[in-house]
DNA sequence: CAGGAGATGCGCT
DNA sequence: GCGCATCTCCTGA
């Protein structure tokens, strides 16, 4: 509901409306905005793990002190540290108490760009700044005392937001980036034509691959 | 633009 | 120890 007059304000996501299975989570976050301080990113690109059957996932294992946020519930941001230097978000999706989660992949700035531009000094270009799970997390500032936040609670120093709404047409899937398991599985998606959308590069060997249009 | 190598900490086998 | 849901710098086309 909008107010007479003036634009509704950015409606914060609910823990319900993400509680769903992650591919389905996936597609509704492209489009979605993170927000932490005076930054804001809007997500151009998702990335779907499931957990139990998808070997891929983290909790495909079973619950350890690094993912037990992925055990928790949905809407909570789920933040870890890879190859010794970076660090990845997720948006966690449990349904069912079956442990999932949505990586950020890529977004553009939409609010900040100052801010983030200091953070990322290297990016040549602003589509640049969040093109990359490091490098969305690098220009919001996430690092691992954030792991756990409530992302739909307003006080939240990390907050989602919804936004312009992508319409199926303009959502693009293909096999994921950077795994060396499950990487057959089209659970990767991003907005057609945004410049932030980081190249694919296979886990392991490198190789181009078809790209299908969602229906 | 594509491909290759190095950097670097830690979770898990 | 091994291998990683990566990035940057460098080369060659």
């Amino acid at each position: 509901m909008s107010v007479a007059g003036s634009p509704p304000p950015s409606r914060q996501l609910t823990r319900e409306e993400l509680a769903i299975d992650p591919v389905e989570a996936a597609k509704l976050l492209l489009g979605c905005e993170l927000e932490a301080g005076e930054v804001r990113v809007r997500l151009t690109e998702v990335e779907a793990y499931r957990g139990g059957d998808d070997p891929a996932s983290h909790c495909y294992r079973g619950k350890t002190p690094r993912n037990e946020v992925m055990f928790g519930p949905a809407g909570h941001l789920y933040v870890y540290f890879v190859y010794g230097m970076h660090f990845c978000a997720n948006v966690v999706s449990l349904t069912d108490g079956v442990p999932g989660a949505v990586l950020l992949r890529a977004g553009e700035v939409v609010a900040g760009l100052d801010q983030a531009r200091a953070r990322r000094p290297a990016a040549r270009s602003d589509a640049e700044l969040a093109k990359g799970p490091a490098r969305l997390t690098g220009v919001l500032g996430l690092e691992r005392e954030h792991n756990g936040l409530d992302l739909t609670d307003q006080g939240s120093p990390v907050r989602l937001l919804a936004g312009e709404p992508v319409p199926a047409t303009a959502i693009r899937t293909g096999p994921r980036v950077g795994v060396a398991v499950a990487v057959d599985v089209p659970w990767r998606f991003w907005v057609d034509g945004s410049p932030s959308v980081s190249t694919y590069r296979r886990g392991g060997k490198a190789s181009r691959r078809r790209q299908d249009t969602l229906r």
